[in-house]
DNA sequence: GATTGCTATGAAAGCGTTTTCATGATAAGT
DNA sequence: ACTTATCATGAAAACGCTTTCATAGCAATC
C-alpha cells in the first residue's frame, strides 16, 4: 500500500533525496534527523517527518553501509545452524537484534577453526558492525586480533580484552548440581558419559562430577567413566560399552542431553527401565527433553536467554556502553528419569 | 596473513582502485575482469590477477550492492530459525549458496503473515538478489507481487507465475504410504492425529490417510481422528483424548514426528507399550526419530536436500536458467515403533 | 558597535563498486 | 587508400547514503 502512494508522487525508488526535495530541505538535514546526529529546528523536522511518511521512505541499509560504515547487521558465528542446542540461542539473538533494528547474519563454522576463520572473513567483508561467536574454535589470540577491528561477544570461554566481551555458563557448577542430585537420591555407583574433550565445557562438567563425588566421599571409579562426543550416537555407544563392561551402576550422568537420549535408547534396547533400573540425567535441557519418555531430568541451560544476552551485549558495545549481561546460574530440572535406586 | 601483506603496500583498505593502480589499468577494467563482463587482453588480465593476489583484494559486497544492485545474498524466510524440521533445510541452503559465493539472510516469520510481510520488506531493503520462502503464510497473490521485483522459490504450495518456482513435497502420497504400512501389518483400527489445518500439508496428509483406508475398504471412523497442532504438546493431548474416549485402536498415525513424540509420551504414561500395545508412525523423519525409544517409523522428508534444491533453484533463476529441481518422492522408513497388532 | 563564538543548514566530497559513454586503435570492406 | 564497423579501454557518472567543510545568521562579550 505504502508503495502505491509513494509511486504517486514520482516513480522510481524512494530515496533520501526525494524526501529532502519534498520537505524543501537538503539531504544532509534529512540524514541528520534519521541518525540524530545534530539538532534540527522543529519546523524542518516536522516537514521531514511528514515527507518520510508521505513517501513511505525506508533508508537503504546498503547505501548506509557504504557511506557510514555501519550496516546495522551483526555477524553470528555458530557451529551448525540446525544445532538443537544453539537453535534457541539464534532465535534469542534474532529477537533482540530485531527490536533494535539490526539484522543477524548467520554462518556455520562446523567446529572447524579454518572454516571459522573464513566465516569471519566473509562477515567482515560484508561489513557487519559486530560479531557474536558462539562457542568458537578459534584461538583467543585470533579473536583478539579481529576484536581490534570490530566488537566481539563470545560464549563458552573466558577471555578479556579490548573490544571483547565473554559470556560464560558455569558448567562446573552444573556438573556438581547434577551429580549431587543423584547422590541425594541415594545413588553411589554413578556412571558418567563425558563430552568431546575438545570442548572446554565438557571438561568442566566432568570436573563438576568428580568434585561432587569427592565432596560426598564417594570413591571415583574410572571404569564408570566413558567418553562420548556430545552426539546421540556417542551416548548410545558409550552406554552399550558401559553395560557390556558389567560394572554395576544405578545412575548415569550424560554430559549433554543428546547423549542422554542415546543412553536412553541403549537402556531401552537392553530391557532396562528408566528410572527403575537406572536413573538418567542429562545436561542442557533441550526442548525435547520434556517430551522424551520418560521426561529427562537435566541441568537447564538458558539458550534463548543466552542469545538475547549476547545480542544485547554487542548492542551495548556498539553504543559504547560496557555490557552488563550476566549469565544466569545453572538450574537443576528434576523430571521423571531420576529416582531412588 | 593476507592482511599483513596488503598493508605492506600501502595502508588502508584494499580497494579495487588500489588494484587498478598497481596493475596499471583503470578501475573499470578490473571490474570487468571480476565480473567477466567484457573481454580483456591477456596481458592486462595477468597484471590484474597478480595485483589482486599481491594485495589480497576481496571485493566489497556492500559497494557492489549499491553500484550493481546485486548483493550476492539470498533472503530466506523461515517460520522459526530453530525449527527441528527446517533446521536441516537451512543448512542445505547455506551449503548450496556458500559454494556459489552467495550468503543466506535468514529471517523468522513465526507463522504470522504480517510478520512475514515485514520480513520480506527487510530483506528487500537489504537488496537481496532472490528470495526463498519456506512454507510461508502469505497469499499467493502477495508472493506474485514481490516476484515482480525479484525471483522467488517457495515450498509447501503449488503456485505458478513469472519469477516464481514452487517445490513441493507429496504429502498426500506420504500419508497413503504411512497408512498402508499400518494396514499391511494387519491394523484395522488406525487412529490419526491431524496437524494444524492452516497448513495445506496437514490436510494432504489427512487425505492420504482416508484414501488409504478407503482403498483397503476400511470404514472411516471420525472418532479415531483428533486434531493436533504439529507440536509435541498437541500430540500428547490428542493421544490423551483418544485414550480417554475408550475407542479401541491398535495403531496411531501422527501427522508429524513431533506429535508422535507427544503420543509416545502419552502412551508411556498410561503404561502402554510401543509397538506391542499400539503401533506408532510419524511423518517427517526428524533427526531425533532414529533415537527415540523405540526408534520411530515414519515418512522421510529430505529436509536438507530440500534446502539444497531450493537454493540451487534460486541460483538457476538468477542465472536466467529454468530451475530443474524436482522433489524426491516420499519414502517409508520402518523402524521399531510399528509391528503387527 | 565591533569582535568573537555558536548554531542550524546546505554544498559537496566521499564510500567502493558497476555501468554507460566516449575514444583511439585495429580490422574489415570496397 | 579511405570509410566504416569492431574492439579494448579509460573517464566519469551513477548507486543512496554519511560526514566534513563552509557559511549565514544570531547571540554573547568587552
Amino acid at each position: 500500500m505504502k508503495n502505491k502512494r509513494a509511486e504517486n508522487v514520482k516513480s522510481g525508488p524512494v530515496t533520501l533525496e526525494r524526501v529532502a526535495k519534498l520537505a524543501g530541505v537538503s539531504p544532509s538535514t534529512v540524514s541528520r534527523i534519521l541518525n540524530g546526529t545534530a539538532v534540527v529546528s522543529d519546523e524542518k523536522r516536522k516537514a521531514i517527518d511528514e515527507a518520510i511518511a508521505e513517501l513511505g521512505f525506508i533508508p537503504n541499509p546498503v547505501a548506509r553501509g557504504l557511506a557510514g560504515g555501519r550496516t546495522l547487521s551483526i555477524g553470528v558465528v555458530t557451529q551448525a545452524i540446525d544445532s538443537p542446542f544453539y537453535g534457541p540461542a539464534l532465535r534469542g539473538i534474532e529477537d533482540e537484534l530485531d527490536s533494535a533494528g539490526y539484522s543477524p547474519l548467520f554462518v556455520s563454522a562446523h567446529w572447524n577453526p579454518v572454516t571459522e576463520g573464513r566465516c569471519i572473513d566473509v562477515l567482515r567483508s560484508r561489513r557487519v558492525d559486530g560479531l557474536i561467536v558462539l562457542n568458537g574454535r578459534l584461538s583467543d589470540q585470533a579473536l583478539k586480533n579481529t576484536a581490534k577491528h570490530l566488537p566481539i561477544v563470545v560464549t563458552g570461554r573466558n577471555i578479556k580484552g579490548a573490544g571483547i566481551f565473554a559470556l560464560n555458563f558455569d558448567n562446573f557448577a552444573g556438573g556438581v548440581l547434577a551429580t549431587e542430585h543423584l547422590i541425594s537420591l541415594g545413588h553411589r555407583k554413578i556412571a558418567f558419559i563425558s563430552g568431546d574433550a575438545a570442548h572446554p565445557d565438557a571438561n568442566e562438567r566432568f570436573r563438576g562430577y568428580t568434585t561432587a563425588l569427592k565432596n560426598a566421599s564417594i570413591p571415583f571409579d574410572a571404569q564408570l567413566v566413558v567418553s562420548g562426543d556430545y552426539q546421540v550416537d556417542g551416548g548410545l555407544n558409550a552406554t552399550d560399552q558401559l553395560l557390556s563392561s558389567r560394572r554395576k551402576f544405578t545412575a548415569l550422568f550424560a554430559a549433554n542431553d543428546q547423549m542422554a537420549y542415546g543412553a536412553a535408547l541403549s537402556l531401552h534396547r537392553k530391557g532396562l527401565k528408566i528410572p527403575e533400573d537406572v536413573s538418567l540425567i542429562g545436561f542442557d535441557d533441550l526442548y525435547h527433553s520434556i517430551y522424551v519418555a520418560p521426561p529427562l531430568s537435566t541441568i537447564h541451560q538458558p539458550a534463548y536467554e543466552l542469545g538475547r544476552l549476547t545480542a544485547s551485549a554487542i548492542l551495548q558495545m556498539l553504543a559504547d556502553t560496557k555490557p552488563t549481561a550476566v549469565m544466569p546460574a545453572p538450574k537443576l530440572i528434576v523430571r521423571e528419569s531420576t529416582a531412588k535406586p
